[in-house]
DNA sequence: TCCGTTACGGTTGAA
DNA sequence: TGTTCAACCGTAACG
């Protein structure tokens, strides 16, 4: 295997799926029938951060002038993770991972056009958002290519105007709502099934 | 043996 | 409501 690994390009290589021994590693039972074992015993769940009591642990290994190869091993994690870990700590300050997810807020709602929608808005607040876009390009402010969708004027508009009042919460229910939801998934996710096997 | 880098398959969430 | 797509994840392997 290793014989032809080292034969052909890396691109021509089969995937990692195949490339794992006798497919991907091995998977190990979880809530959410997720988890994976690494190379060097270590659960992980791929496509999703390593827990942060985890990345933790990397980090303080790091500063006490552990090697990464041994915290790696002793973490039992890829020691391309902790290499990453570390340098994002170095640059950022932070172990946390980046965010995941969402996609490039999309360009056209610049600030100018954003005052045109507000003040179609204020000046006719019956008009829908279809019709705020049909004027924007009406009136030449964007062009086919810029004018926002109308998802995304209605957004605008919810974020200026409020939207339906009972739809609004305040900030410390949101905040609530948020952690008991992180509590939710950290008992579904690979820090709780971690959590008494990492006594590390 | 160590470690930086990279291709890869996978997850996530805003648009 | 469902789909798309880009950003991130950790892994294994290369050099």
């Amino acid at each position: 295997m290793s014989a032809l690994a080292g034969s052909i390009p890396r691109m021509m290589r089969p995937t990692l799926a195949q490339n794992y021994r006798g497919g991907f590693p091995l998977e190990v039972s979880t809530p959410l029938g997720q988890g994976r074992v690494n190379q060097l015993g270590g659960v992980f769940i791929n496509g999703r951060p390593l827990p942060n009591h985890i990345r933790h642990k990397i980090v303080e290994m790091a500063h006490h002038g552990v090697r990464p190869c041994v915290i790696s091993r002793q973490l039992r994690v890829s020691h391309g993770c902790v290499s990453k870990i570390l340098c994002r700590y170095q640059e950022t300050g932070s172990i946390r991972p980046g965010a995941i997810g969402g996609s490039k807020p999309k360009q056209g709602a610049t600030p100018d056009i954003e005052k045109h929608i507000e003040d179609y808005k204020r000046h006719s607040p019956a008009m829908f958002s279809w019709e705020i876009r049909d004027r924007l390009l009406k009136e030449g402010i964007c062009d086919r290519n810029t004018v926002p969708s109308v998802s995304a004027i209605s957004r605008i508009l919810r974020s200026k105007f409020g939207g339906k009042c009972d739809e609004e919460e305040d900030e410390e229910e949101l905040e609530k709502k948020e952690l008991e939801e992180s509590e939710r998934r950290a008992k579904h996710s690979i820090e709780g099934i971690l959590g008494d096997r990492c006594e590390y």
